[in-house]
DNA sequence: AGGTTATATTACCATACGGTTATATAATGT
DNA sequence: ACATTATATAACCGTATGGTAATATAACCT
């Protein structure tokens, strides 16, 4: 999770299947702990350990609803990834007309 | 790498950044193992150990130039990562007018 | 206050991962 | 055939990861 500079991989944090679950359920609605747990494999204690990790990563959110925790998609740090993949696009997009594969190619 | 099932993961093959990093250099041009241990921080049998990763999940392929293997980068499957970050685009993205804002939202 | 509900944290464990060194394999050249 | 070059595989190791059970924390309710 923590590369040697001590900054957290984004890559890394979306690779675990559990955690692309989550994301993908708050993407629906925001969603207490208990919500994620009941949909999901992992025992209470094994979601928060991945809601942390979202959190620390900054793509969940928390706000409060009495005792429940309600945990909101902060999607905007994707965009890091969506930066990297950008350059490969071209690769299997057909969508591309000649000019454009050209001006791609100039670079 | 492996889930329960003995499928791999692409998240997971392209969290590690050895990996990206040789991804990344295949996308310039092909080259042989050589050149990428040149151009990493691993020895030859760490960036061997990251090509068969690679090469199993089809992201790359090798042809020969006599004792050279030279690798070349397959982009396809990372398409799989682009459709999964697809619907979580118009969250950062602002080219979207409001037109489409609405019909994403209507699904 | 005491009990219940909801979540977070701690402590622990088994396994997977990424790295290295040493060795095997294969093609080239003399 | 033998040495050299290029790559792959094997064996091994320390550490990080993801999971759980047990416990702590906190808010609600009567």
């Amino acid at each position: 999770m923590l590369n040697q500079k001590g900054t957290t991989n984004l890559f890394e944090i979306i690779a675990e299947t559990n955690r692309r679950n989550i994301i993908d359920l708050l993407r629906t609605r925001p969603r207490s702990v208990g919500e994620l747990v009941e949909r999901s494999q992992l025992s209470q204690p094994g979601v928060s350990k991945h809601l942390r990790i979202l959190r620390e990563a900054g793509l969940v959110t928390i706000s409060k609803d009495s005792q429940k925790h309600i945990y909101h998609l902060r999607a905007e740090p994707l965009v890091e990834i969506d930066n990297w993949l950008e350059p490969y696009r071209r690769f299997w997009s057909n969508k591309l007309d000649a000019l454009e594969q050209f001006l791609d190619e100039e670079e």
